[in-house]
RNA sequence: GGCCUGGUGGCUCAGCUGGUUAGAGCGCCGCCCUGUCACGGCGGAGGUCGUGGGUUCGAACCCCAUCCGGGUCGCCA
C-alpha cells in the first residue's frame, strides 16, 4: 500500500551524499534497484537519477514496523528513506561513486509499489528495442539513457548562453502553417473552421526566420521542432529538434565563424572534446572527388581515384561503355585486403548494387604480387598495370572499380570506402573530425521530375562569380551553401538566402515556378522583402545527431525521450490512432473506414 | 515501395538434415540467512515456439500469407 510523504523533504539525490556528510541525518527518495534480505540485515540499492546509494535495514536501528516494510520491498519500488550517513562496516564497493559510504535507516516509506519490470532496468540492455520502447518510462530509467537525456539539456543550455552572449534572440515560430510543398512532404492538419483546408507543421522554420530578418531582428535562433512525412532512419525521425539561425548583414564568413566558434564551445564544456579552430572547409566538388560523398568522413583515407583517361580505350565493355555514356571509371585501395575470400568480394558486389552499380570490378593482389581479376582478359597488360600503379597497387592490395555515370560511381564508391573501413577497423571512434562543405550546386537534377531542383531551397544565392552560369549553364552553377559535417554525418547546413529581386526571380524562374505560383506560395515572404530585406544567412543544427554522436549512440531514439519507431508510430501511446467520428465530423470530413472494408 | 534481418517462458538465447515430455542462464514466487553489493542455500511456478493457412503419419523446424520490430536503398528542398 502507497504511503504519503507528508512532513517529508528530500535532502540529497542519491550520489549528493558522500563521505563529507558522514553522521548527517539526510533522506533520501528513489527507486529500488535491488534489495538483498540477509535475514537480520537488508540491503537495498536506491537508484535516482543521480546514481545508486546503499542503505542498511536493522531492525533495532529502525524499528520492527520500518524493517517489516524492508522485508516486503522489491524492484521499482518507490520508497522515501530517512537515515544517517555511515562509513561502510563492511567492504568499500568500488563500483559506486558512493561505495564507501551507506544510509541507517531509521525509517522507511513505500511511496509506490511496482508490478516486477518486464525487463531488467540496466545499462546496456540486451533487451529488445521493441519490448523498450513500450515500456519507455521503463527504459528511460536506465543509466544511459539518463545520461544521454541529461547531455542533451547541457548541451542545449550551452547552446543559449552561447547565442545569447553572441546578441542572438530566442524567438518562437508557428507550428501551424502553411503548406509550401517543394521539399520533404509535409504533416497536414486539417482546419476546423476551413473545412478543406489545411495546416502544415514545419519542415523548418525556414520562411519565418527570413522574415524576421525583414524585420529587424538582425541574430535570431530557435530549439525548433521540425516535421517531415518521410520514412525513418537510424537517424531519421518524422519530428526532430534544430538549433536553428539566422544572421543579418554577413556573409558566409562570419556564419561559419560563428558556428565553429559555437560548436568548440558545446564540445569542450559538454564532453571534454577540444576542436581544433578553423574547422577545415572542402568543396562540394572536391568532396565528391575525393570521397565520392557530400558528407565524407575523413577519419580515414582510401580516397577515390578516377582512373577514366587510364581505361578509355581499353576493350572491356563495362568501363568502355562508361565512359561513352559521359561516365567515369574509379577506383578505391583496400590496403591489404587482397587476400579477401571471394565470398566476401561477393558480398561488396552485392553491397554495390544496392547503390545502383550493375557490379563492381577487382583486382586482388596477392603477396607475392600475382593478381587476381574480374576483368583481366578483357584487358591488355600494361593496361591492367597502369591501373594498378594509379591506385598505387601493393602486394596484398585489393583494388575496387565502379563505372557508371558519375552519382552513380559516385554513390557507390563511398559507400563501400565506408563500409570497408567498418570492416577494416580504420575508424578510431573517439575521434571527433569536423568538415565544412562549401560551393554545392544550386541546382540538382531529378530524374523523377525531369527536371532541375533546388538543392537546398529556392532562396539559396548562388556564388556571385557563378551568376552568370544561371542562364548558360545553370547545372554548373554553385551557391552560396554549406553543411557541417562530423565523422560522415550531415549535422547541419545553411546558406547564404537571396535579398535581391531580380536574382530571386530568376530563380524562381529557372526552377518553373511562375509568377503566380511564386506569389500563390512566398507571396507573403515575397511581399515582406518589398520592404527592405538585409542581406542575411543563416544555418540549422541537427540537435539530435548532434548529441547522438557526442553520446556514442548508434541511433538517434536514443537520445530523445519518445522516439517513434520505423513506421512512424509510437510504440507506446499508439500514435497514431483513430479518432471519433465526432472529431472528423467537426472538421467536415467522411469517416471512410465502412467503405473501405466493404471494397 | 524494394532488398536484408529478427520474432521460442518476464528478459537474453539454444533447439543439428522434420521424430520431445521444447531446454539453459537471468528474473520471478516461497522458506532460510546480520555485512551483502553478479549475495548465498533449499524448494517451486511459468511456454497455444508472433498469427493464420498448407505439406506430412508427425512441424518451433518445410511452403504460402500476414502482423510486429531492426538495418538499408528509394525518399529526406
Amino acid at each position: 500500500m502507497a504511503e504519503s510523504m507528508k512532513g517529508l523533504k528530500r535532502t540529497h539525490r542519491c550520489t549528493e551524499v558522500s563521505n563529507q556528510n558522514v553522521n548527517e541525518t539526510v533522506t533520501v527518495m528513489g527507486w529500488v534497484q535491488k534489495s538483498r534480505n540477509k535475514g537480520g540485515i537488508i540491503f537495498v540499492d536506491l537508484r535516482d537519477r543521480s546514481g545508486i546509494l546503499q542503505v542498511i535495514f536493522e531492525e533495532e536501528k529502525c524499528g520492527s514496523e520500518s524493517f517489516a516494510k524492508a522485508e516486503r520491498l522489491r524492484s521499482e519500488f518507490v520508497v522515501a528513506i530517512t537515515g544517517t550517513v555511515a562509513l561502510r562496516a563492511g567492504g568499500i564497493n568500488k563500483n559506486l561513486a558512493t561505495g564507501d559510504i551507506e544510509i541507517i535507516a531509521a525509517d522507511l516509506r513505500i511511496l509506490s509499489e511496482a508490478d516486477t519490470p518486464p525487463f531488467p532496468i540496466e545499462e546496456n540492455s540486451k533487451t529488445k528495442e521493441e519490448v523498450r520502447l513500450k515500456y519507455r518510462t521503463l527504459d528511460l530509467r536506465r543509466p544511459d539513457l539518463q545520461r544521454n537525456l541529461i547531455l542533451r539539456s547541457r548541451v542545449v543550455s550551452i547552446i543559449r548562453n552561447f547565442l545569447a552572449e553572441e546578441g542572438f534572440l530566442e524567438i518562437e515560430t508557428p507550428i501551424l502553417n502553411k503548406s509550401t510543398p517543394e521539399g520533404a512532404r509535409d504533416y497536414l492538419v486539417p482546419s476546423r473552421v476551413h473545412p478543406g483546408s489545411f495546416y502544415a507543421l514545419p519542415q523548418s522554420p525556414q520562411i519565418f526566420k527570413q522574415l524576421l530578418m525583414a524585420a529587424g531582428y538582425d541574430r535570431y535562433y530557435q530549439v525548433a521542432k521540425c516535421f517531415r512525412d518521410e520514412d525513418l532512419r537510424a537517424d531519421r525521425q518524422p519530428e526532430f529538434t534544430q538549433i536553428d539561425m539566422e544572421l543579418s548583414f554577413v556573409d558566409i564568413d562570419e556564419v561559419l565563424d560563428v558556428n565553429e566558434r559555437l560548436l568548440a564551445r558545446v564540445f569542450k564544456e559538454a564532453i571534454s572534446v577540444e576542436v581544433p579552430l578553423p574547422i577545415q572547409r572542402m568543396t562540394w566538388q572536391e568532396a565528391m572527388e575525393r570521397f565520392g560523398s557530400d558528407k565524407p568522413d575523413v577519419r580515414f583515407g582510401m580516397e577515390l581515384v578516377n582512373v577514366t583517361e587510364v581505361v578509355k580505350d581499353c576493350d572491356f565493355v563495362v568501363f568502355k561503355g562508361a565512359v561513352e555514356n559521359g561516365g567515369s571509371v574509379r577506383g578505391i585501395n583496400a590496403k591489404g585486403q587482397g587476400g579477401m575470400p571471394r565470398k566476401k568480394i561477393d558480398a561488396l558486389v552485392d553491397f554495390a548494387k544496392g547503390y545502383g552499380a550493375k557490379g563492381l570490378a577487382y583486382i586482388a593482389i596477392s603477396e607475392d604480387g600475382t593478381r587476381k581479376s574480374s576483368f583481366a582478359k578483357f584487358m591488355k597488360e600494361e593496361e591492367m598495370d597502369a591501373l594498378v600503379d594509379r591506385l598505387d597497387g601493393q602486394p596484398g592490395d585489393l583494388l575496387l572499380f565502379a563505372a557508371d555515370r558519375d552519382k552513380i560511381v559516385f554513390s557507390v564508391l563511398g559507400a563501400l570506402r565506408c563500409e570497408l573501413a567498418e570492416q577494416m577497423e580504420l575508424i578510431d571512434k573517439n575521434e571527433f573530425r569536423f568538415l565544412w562543405i562549401t560551393e554545392f550546386p544550386v541546382f540538382e537534377w531529378s530524374d523523377e521530375e525531369e527536371r532541375y531542383t533546388a538543392m537546398h531551397h529556392p532562396f539559396t544565392m548562388p556564388m556571385e562569380e557563378d551568376l552568370a552560369l544561371l542562364d548558360t549553364d545553370m547545372g554548373k552553377a554553385r551557391a552560396k551553401a554549406y553543411d557541417i559535417v562530423l565523422n560522415g554525418v550531415e549535422l547541419g547546413g545553411g546558406s547564404v538566402r537571396i535579398h535581391q529581386d531580380d536574382i530571386q526571380e530568376k530563380m524562381f524562374r529557372l526552377l518553373g515556378i511562375s509568377e503566380e505560383d511564386a506569389h500563390d506560395r512566398f507571396g507573403f515572404l515575397l511581399t515582406a522583402f518589398q520592404y527592405g530585406v538585409p542581406p542575411h544567412a543563416g544555418l540549422a543544427f541537427g540537435l539530435d545527431r548532434m548529441i547522438m554522436l557526442m553520446a556514442g549512440a548508434e541511433s538517434i531514439r536514443d537520445v530523445i525521450a519518445f522516439p517513434k519507431v520505423k513506421d512512424a508510430s509510437c510504440m507506446m501511446s499508439n500514435a497514431p490512432d483513430k479518432v471519433d467520428a465526432k472529431q472528423l465530423e467537426e472538421l467536415c470530413i467522411q469517416v471512410v473506414e465502412a467503405e473501405e472494408s466493404a471494397l
